[in-house]
DNA sequence: TATACTATAATTGTATACAATTAGGAGGTA
DNA sequence: TACCTCCTAATTGTATACAATTATAGTATA
């Protein structure tokens, strides 16, 4: 799963390399929040120059997950509970609106992609296999990103949705979730497909609310 | 108003400021969509290595102004019609959570600056001075952001905005677009200030709908 | 002891040098 | 002419060198 989000990611260069690492570090609370990330530092540990190492800070920097000071350095930002649940709130009203302009816009070729991330889900369902889920689970969202046709906002809910899976991924795996969640897409795909735009958000924002009330009920219950 | 921007955005190192140069001449169109951003030619043009030209470049990748192709090089996007339209509808929605996000969680001093940007709305609309306008309309929504308490979503709508007043800024210039501008801002700061989150989200959603009628409208007509 | 100052080291910012990859054309062949 | 191959130049990717700024420690002074 790891590697398969790695190689979607931008392009082979080092620096996009270095950026997924220390991204998932970030993300991995490896980091603690605050902490000066060190250039030489991390080129020492890493084997290469500081080149790439400030290539991938200034994305890091961009996608706001460290903060830049002039001639300081770059330093962690990290994220609270409140913020994760934001972005929940943000990717709500984000995927409605995605699932409408798929639905006005989305090509053959990019509906069959998320039947066949919905067929992939179920069957992971089925076997119990929580990395194959997820990863059908990111391919079914970004193909009705994909659908409205907007790099833009394909681009915008693919990062905000990037977050939200690394942080909360420990949180969906309460026992039946899997088949509900399979149930869920279920219903999503099949608005799409029917053209249901009423529906299809509907569905998806049904979605998105128990997602949303699993990580929190999963953070409030770890806070105890 | 260009150089409003140009300082308040990130700090004062060569790469960014580059970027914002790079930034301006795409969203003005300067630069041909699909065009090849080359390296040598811009450091040589702008006088300096290549270090910040290449910082600036993948930080207009990351805003999704270019794409980078390995060892190929940078290409420009480029915004169609229905991509601004798209960042409406994004923004639109955005907006409208972060007004009840902010009225939930802003402080005096947030609540304040919404007030002092909406005078300077006021004052410049009855001077007739655009710019001034421009600049207090910005301050006006950034402080909504920041009233909302979260960094992403601050940055987020940050980012949004800035390509819809850079894009859509000549097609405010109706003769009473600036009065009747004012006055909707003065409805939403009102509902703010009352803490009335339904009024609020009302007020939000027309001001958006109706930048956006104005802004499609202007297209159109240029397109005949 | 507390504070201010200075020198030095450490760190970031920028420029340049080198390596790897790609683009384009000259020349040959069918 | 059309197409292939190889060579060279141009361009991007990475490493290193240098400049500018900031942090640290030690010393002097009140």
């Amino acid at each position: 799963m790891k590697k398969a989000i790695l190689e979607n990611t931008g392009h082979g260069s080092l620096g996009n390399k270095i950026f997924n690492i220390l991204r998932d570090r970030i993300l991995n609370e490896e980091y603690a929040k605050g902490q000066k990330l060190n250039e030489v530092a991390l080129s020492k540990e890493l084997q290469i120059s500081r080149t790439p190492i400030r290539e991938a800070l200034k994305q890091l920097e961009l996608e706001g997950l460290v903060r830049s000071e002039p001639n300081k350095g770059v330093f962690v930002i990290g994220f609270s509970h409140r913020d994760i649940n934001d972005m929940l709130e943000i990717r709500y009203v984000l995927e409605a609106l995605a699932v409408e302009l798929a639905i006005e816009r989305i090509n053959s070729v990019q509906l069959d992609k998320i039947k066949e991330a919905y067929l992939a889900m179920e069957e992971a369902s089925k076997v119990r296999d929580q990395d194959k889920f997820n990863d059908a689970n990111i391919a079914f969202h970004e193909s009705i990103y994909k659908g409205t046709q907007s790099q833009y906002f394909e681009q915008l809910l693919r990062d905000i949705n990037y977050y939200i899976h690394v942080t909360s991924r420990h949180s969906i795996k309460q026992p039946n979730r899997l088949d509900s969640a399979a149930i869920e897409h279920r219903e999503i795909y099949e608005a799409i497909l029917a053209g249901d735009k009423k529906r299809a958000v509907e569905k998806v924002k049904k979605h998105i609310r128990k997602t949303q009330f699993l990580v929190k009920h999963y953070y409030e219950s770890k806070d105890n």
